[in-house]
DNA sequence: ATGGGCATGTAACGAGTTACATGATTTT
DNA sequence: AAAATCATGTAACTCGTTACATGCCCAT
């Protein structure tokens, strides 16, 4: 087969979290990178399946992650992945970089924003239904934080979420606070005063 | 059946929401279109600009927008768009469907998450970053919130202001939370009411 | 008059998605 | 034993990105 360009470009955002994860020392199975993924979902939005297999697979080809393959659970055959030096440099030197701004898009908000193109009950559906996805997240989270325990391996995986926690009960507020305002109706009473405080 | 290329496939994200844009009457350039999906970054991460040349494009193409060119300033020539009926449809029955959940991908949670591949400094300079940039989202909400003025045409558009300085606030704390508790290098005060009580 | 920024695009690429396929394992 | 779910992938596509190109306009 002919061999790719020979640049094995440098990881993705997907594979460099998925590095990450692997830093924690275990060796994982695509599957089991992504379901570890889906803890990250809190603050970082988890990839599809299959773009988890992908990277896992380019990782290797790159030399950040050692692969074979195993028998698990009886006769099911699974590639499995570890971390090498080369990959654990890269993660470090990615994380180490700066920053970048947050991606952040928010369907509620811009329905909100969009408002007069909506009317008063779909609005209110759309809002219901962030409320309901905040509930879900703050529970979930909150079971994470506890089957965390007190392994002082993630003491840095409680401080954030601790910090998602704030920012769910925040936005939960929030969006209650702008149901309120929809509500009544209100025109004067949409000021800063009304949200801004709730959070 | 194979879906024909002629079918000019319904409008993106981005495309709704450039609709969206022109719900507000105005006759607009991409460019000004831009600038304009600037403004809801604060919730809404900002496509590039090419995207937005693309996006606008396709929607003259399905009839979501008509278009026209005209001259400007002078000599230059350029395209602008008007939001169609069809085209109000679309964003109307887009904004109507239920939400999905928001995108959020947070480097700097990402990077105290996985602090153990960061030294402090390094860790500290993230912090640091994020906090700058809170604070800048904040100025300039607080100043896009000041040029909406009191027309009641921006009703909800500061609304959805109120809620997003809120979020910043909170975000800010939350960040100089997560800072001082590294610093100190704490561990059991790492805990929940730390930083979500803050926020 | 020229150098820097604004305005208007084009081209190529890559990340991430949805949809599909399939065998194993567990549940009913 | 049928159904549902888990586990492991593959294929095709598209959205959105970075990088490039270019003419106009304004300040020095």
């Amino acid at each position: 087969m002919a061999p790719s360009p020979l640049a094995p470009a440098s990881p993705t955002q997907t594979g460099h979290t998925l590095l990450g994860l692997l830093s924690f020392g275990s060796e994982l199975s695509a599957y089991e990178l992504k379901r570890w993924a889906d803890n990250l979902r809190f603050f970082w939005s988890a990839p599809a399946m299959s773009q988890v297999y992908r990277e896992v697979e380019r990782l290797a080809e790159g030399g950040y992650v050692s692969s074979r393959r195993v028998v698990r659970d009886g006769t099911r055959e699974t590639t499995v992945y570890r971390l090498t030096t080369a990959g654990e440099s890269a993660v470090r030197a990615w994380l180490a970089a700066s920053p970048g701004p947050p991606v952040l898009k928010h369907p509620v908000a811009l329905r909100v924003f969009f408002g007069h193109l909506l009317d008063a009950a779909d609005l209110r559906r759309a809002i219901d239904a962030h409320r309901a996805w905040c509930d879900r997240m703050l529970s979930d989270l909150e079971d994470l934080r506890r089957e965390l325990g007190d392994d002082e391996r993630w003491r840095n995986a409680k401080l954030v979420a601790g910090w998602g926690l704030g920012y769910y009960r925040g936005e939960l507020a929030a969006v209650e606070g702008i149901g309120d305002v929809l509500d009544v109706g209100a025109v004067g009473a949409a000021n800063d005063e009304g949200s801004a405080d709730i959070a």
